[in-house]
DNA sequence: GCGCACTACGTACGCTGTACGTAACTAGGA
DNA sequence: TCCTAGTTACGTACAGCGTACGTAGTGCGC
């Protein structure tokens, strides 16, 4: 009966399978392929225990055998589906190699749209994330600066990708699959946000409203952000 | 009985009171500073429509005449605290003010630890929130370029704000109150971390661990990085 | 002054994470 | 070789959650 409660730690410093006791009937990867196939089909929230539990075909309280918290579930799922993470030989040309990674990232969040919200630095140092790790920082070789700049400099385009594609699935989740129509919904935003601007209590959002507003590029959008972003760590001359 | 289920829209646009029937007992804002305060204390998992309806005082369901979704409280909290935003007189200088933005953004954050949680894009549009990015706007006055590009400046910074002060919220919350000690935790985080290293298969990473590691100015590392994010939006010569 | 929209709130339902007790099983140590 | 300790399996149970719904009381607009 020892050791049934929490234990200190990340789940990848406890080995998967201790000599002793019958075999488990399932690996790890298993577990976090069902939560992963179930966050696709159904978002996060149709991830529960219970749920993993019988699509397993085994006893909710027998998945606490594999994965002590249901945080723990998580970081399986994020380190899962990092694997997907694609790495390559770097070309000698770090910003264009890291306008890949970037961009798989992206990628990455829309195949699996429940990712942003998991995307905690707690989820830091699973094997894949090291995998990833390890890749951006091989990118980062031409670049001539220390390993805690290249942390950050990952660090912060791993941020402003995943704040930029939250927002873009967020969008996307507004205009598709409410209890309401989409138009309603838009008519009542732009209603309101038109009532509030018509104010004049902020001129500058009226004027950033009135301007062009063409249906946004958002791939070209997102280039130009990493770019940008990038552009700040190229060395100053 | 009519209109009892949801409606569509932001509660911003709903008006707070409309003239029939009794008086409401409290304001939205009296609700979202108990929420707010409960959160500060016990975390945002201590904000329940129970418990925020019995610190008021009143029936758990009277909470829904005031706040048709759970969700919605959530925005009331952000805006509520949204309204500490300091917002001045412009001095010219927009990357002066843009830091003084960011850092303030921190320490709001620093402030109401459980913001980092509930910063999803979907809450935008709230009266503060307003009243926060017209502030941007005008202290982005002097930068020429498009408004569409100076709300992507807005967003990218906003997104590194989030992701850098979550990190930093995530790391001190690890080293403290949790149901093990600090060390053990650490410990066995560092070791297992140290045995994926050993392998060889992460040498860079390995480097990067190597490297000197003094205790880091995590507030000279937050101007850094917003620095070098404003040096990204400098017009190119 | 009448009616209706609104407030108030108790009850109830389905769901969640997970603590705990119990039974079956197997590998390591004697 | 057997024994036993550690492990797996899983049912039950509990406290808590968001919220649908019914009902009763209130007071403004017509």
């Amino acid at each position: 009966m020892a050791g049934r409660t929490a234990e200190p730690g990340v789940i990848w410093a406890r080995p998967e399978r201790t000599g002793r006791g019958p075999k488990p009937a399932f690996t790890r990867a298993d577990i976090a392929a069902v939560a992963v196939r179930l966050a696709d089909a159904g978002g996060l929230d149709a991830v529960s225990m219970r749920h993993v539990a019988g699509e397993l075909g085994c006893g909710t309280m027998s998945l606490y055998n594999y994965v002590p918290r249901k945080e723990d579930l998580y970081e399986l799922m994020v380190d899962a589906v990092s694997a997907e993470h694609e790495v390559w030989e770097p070309g000698g040309d770090w910003r264009a190699d890291m306008r890949r990674v970037a961009g798989q990232t992206r990628a990455l969040m829309h195949r699996h749209p429940w990712l942003t919200r998991l995307m905690s630095p707690i989820y830091g140092f699973s094997p894949n994330a090291l995998r990833y790790l390890e890749h951006c920082l091989a990118c980062l070789d031409p670049l001539e600066t220390t390993y805690g700049m290249k942390m950050q400099l990952v660090g912060m385009l791993n941020g402003c990708v995943t704040s930029y594609v939250a927002t873009e699935l967020a969008t996307a989740e507004r205009t598709r699959s409410l209890p309401w129509s989409a138009e309603e919904e838009n008519a009542v935003r732009i209603a309101y946000l038109g009532s509030q601007v018509a104010t004049g209590a902020y001129p500058r959002m009226a004027a950033a409203f009135a301007e062009d507003q063409g249906p946004i590029d958002l791939d070209a959008a997102f280039e130009l952000m990493v770019s940008r972003m990038l552009d700040a760590f190229e060395p100053r001359n």
